[in-house]
DNA sequence: GGTCAGTTACTCGGATAGAACTTGTCCGAGTTCGGACGG
DNA sequence: CCGTCCGAACTCGGACAAGTTCTATCCGAGTAACTGACC
């Protein structure tokens, strides 16, 4: 089980859009991490198609942010890119077999389900707990200096 | 992300080597659960290489628990299946680009590595909660009536 | 009747193909900006 | 000098291949049990 490389692209690029005033291109974005443009537009693409950042088109458009950092979370990213179904997905074998449990017996998942599901759930919430918000402003802590001073005109430029 | 189907087959066959004295063949468990046979062995091969399941070989051979299934937890058959590494691997795309960070400022994972790091914790001690035993004693309990007797019956039988 | 060797059948283990998904790329539809033109 | 029109460049959006992982399968090495002969 591995993480799409795609989400952190995505959430990487939250963050620099958290940010910015004017619409950010894919191209700059892609500049910015030096990744592939052509991918990183399929991530920006399912961002948008979620409605975590809002697209814009023409000469000076680009992506921008559909709502404050502070109300879009890790969880929501990893669901636009990495789909927001469960990971583990029973697929009923006790209902198989010589000894099959009755359908009608299975009105309740199993207790393999259920310690899966409990497990997802907690890495959800998890997840729902770190916002964009909060990832920007641990940044410049982390790195004690001004990192995201440069970011913001470097992807304020054009061209 | 999606989790390896051979992930519930292994749980699966755990709780059921959990009620066996004597070894059970893969194709006895596989004939339990409506299964391919050789797919199985794959993720049996799997739990025996991480020493959570004992092979036997020869004529009455088969696979038991190599300890007691109260010391069994559901994260040890998902590492052994699913490879032990984490979900979401860093790229670490903070030192690339025009605007990147140098590697003595990285001596410390990023705020979004921490944050998933986190989130990932979370799920592991979930799952480290639940044992095999623990998985044993909520079946019957679920379907009110004796499930395992007759499952014991069947894998005891030879052939 | 007990012991022993040979045979048989069964088991696991690793090496080998096919399918599905992730990764990476490309080109077309639509929109905005800039400049040229006319009033 | 100002408003309007036109062209061009840039943007996103979806459709199209290559690589990698997961799924499924097969056959060979090794071991325990069984059969039969022999003592």
């Amino acid at each position: 089980m591995r993480m799409s490389s795609g989400v952190e692209w995505a959430v990487h690029c939250c963050v620099v859009l958290s940010l910015a005033e004017h619409p950010v291109p894919t191209a700059r974005l892609a500049q910015l991490h030096d990744v592939s443009t052509s991918y990183l537009a399929k991530q920006l693409q399912a961002l948008s198609g979620a409605k975590i950042i809002r697209p814009a088109q023409g000469g000076s458009g680009g992506y921008l942010l559909d709502r404050p950092a502070e109300q879009i979370t890790v969880l929501d990213i990893v669901e636009a890119i990495d789909g927001p179904g469960p990971t583990f997905i029973c697929t009923e074998i006790r209902q198989r077999g010589p000894l099959a449990a009755t359908a009608d017996q299975c009105n309740k998942p199993c207790a393999i389900t259920r310690a899966m599901a409990t497990a997802e759930q907690a890495w959800r919430e998890a997840l729902r707990a770190s916002s964009i918000a909060d990832l920007a402003s641990q940044v410049n802590t982390d790195y004690d200096s001004d990192i995201l001073g440069p970011v913001s005109q470097f992807i304020a430029q054009r061209g």
